[in-house]
DNA sequence: CATAGTTTCATACAAGCGTTTGAATTGCAA
DNA sequence: TTGCAATTCAAACGCTTGTATGAAACTATG
């Protein structure tokens, strides 16, 4: 029975590289160095840089799926098994949210990597992300218990514009303060949180009425439209 | 006077190949094989592969911007220079949407391009990136000449989130599909936009009451405010 | 034609990467 | 203590990357 002492150094502290620097500026030689431990144990002990980026995301994205399902499950069982469409919104994106942005002592590694391991796509990862669809699946089966006449598309639009709201918020955070020059305030995690939940609610709550897209100027540069309706 | 032949074909093979495969995948020799030149060509014309980059993020993002300034100006002239939130927000995210996502004849390289670029956010663009700020401003200006009694903070969070959604719905259009086993039409670009657009205006038009967030469950697991109202 | 300047070319270089190797060290059972 | 397997270690390997070099080929002017 080994020590795993080296091997959860190892997973340590590229977890924390990883979330900090991204994965391509992070190479196997600044690992063992932040971990205090000889090149080579990454490969004995994982086999290959990939296997080590592949078992982190795994145990990380099992840990925050986790608990936004915890989240999920609280906001279901209050509701006596339908939770209000706010809270399941508020489950999906409010955990990655806290644990990127949020203050210190609420931060978690294991989030930001996730992030990283989103934005960077890395081939190893690029194996795994199946897995997230089925994770994706039980919200969006929550959702539908929660509004039973939303259409199916609607409903994953509005899941999609969610995620896509929060995982953009983290990524830019910088332009976003830039451009407001201050005036939107990303220290409060809770109150972007019910930005983006109220907005996607939104438009789940009264979807737009949208089979057909109201035409755009059709003498802007740079616009024709040559085949008109065919992905009806 | 050059013929410039060399140093155009590398531009264009550069661009091509970059916005299908990204940064991380296409070296130097890629693009001279692509482009038929010689490697040396590369350091002779440009100085540098970061310098190419450069180059290549600052023509096709002034191309790209162009296109959005345009959509923006004829939008504004139609409304006697003030234009409907919806016209300005698909000025901001139409061109990009429809270059990246649209029938195969619609598609440009250069908004392909740019989207790599802001996704992988390679240093030689990160120092340049400033840039983008500025012509966003000019997309708030004219959101707030469309809405004047929206408040600042707002607007800049409905500006945010419309560049949230229509990047998110580019980079991740793949999980959308399989999350919705084909049922959000991803081949209708323009009824997409239409959803990315109301969706914005829809904040921008009843801005969330939200001085104060509502305050999640609080027995769930990992969440605990432990410095109140400190953002106040 | 001759020649100076520009551009192309094959080739080499130094550095960094993940990985491998084989010996040294450790920990523990007999 | 002895012996064996597990682990650690310094060193090197093979490969790829961006860049540099100096000769060759081209272009255009006198």
């Amino acid at each position: 029975m080994p020590s795993d002492q080296t091997r959860s150094s190892i997973l340590e502290a590229a977890e924390r590289l990883y979330a900090e620097r991204g994965f391509a500026d992070v190479t196997l030689r600044d690992i063992v160095a932040a971990a205090d431990v000889n090149l080579a144990a990454v490969n004995y002990h994982f086999g290959s840089k990939d296997e080590l980026i592949a078992e982190l995301f795994m145990t990380r994205g099992l840990a925050t799926n986790r608990e936004r399902l915890n989240e999920l499950k609280a906001a279901e069982a209050a509701g006596g098994g339908r939770a209000d469409i706010e809270a399941i919104l508020r489950a999906l994106v409010g955990p990655t949210l806290r644990g990127c942005l949020g203050p210190d002592n609420e931060r978690s590694t294991a989030a930001r990597f996730m992030i990283r391991a989103s934005i960077e796509a890395v081939p190893p990862i690029r194996r795994i992300k199946n897995r997230e669809i089925d994770h994706l699946r039980k919200f969006a089966a929550a959702m539908r218990r929660s509004l039973p006449d939303c259409g199916d598309a609607d409903l994953y639009w509005g899941l999609h514009f969610a995620l896509a709201m929060a995982h953009q918020t983290i990524r830019d955070s910088e332009r976003l303060l830039k451009l407001s020059e201050g005036q939107c305030d990303l220290d409060d995690v809770e109150g972007m949180i019910a930005r983006i939940v109220a907005a996607a609610a939104m438009t789940l709550r009264r979807p737009a009425n949208m089979g057909r897209a109201p035409r755009p100027n059709s003498d802007v540069a740079g616009y024709r439209r040559t085949t008109p309706g065919l992905t009806g």
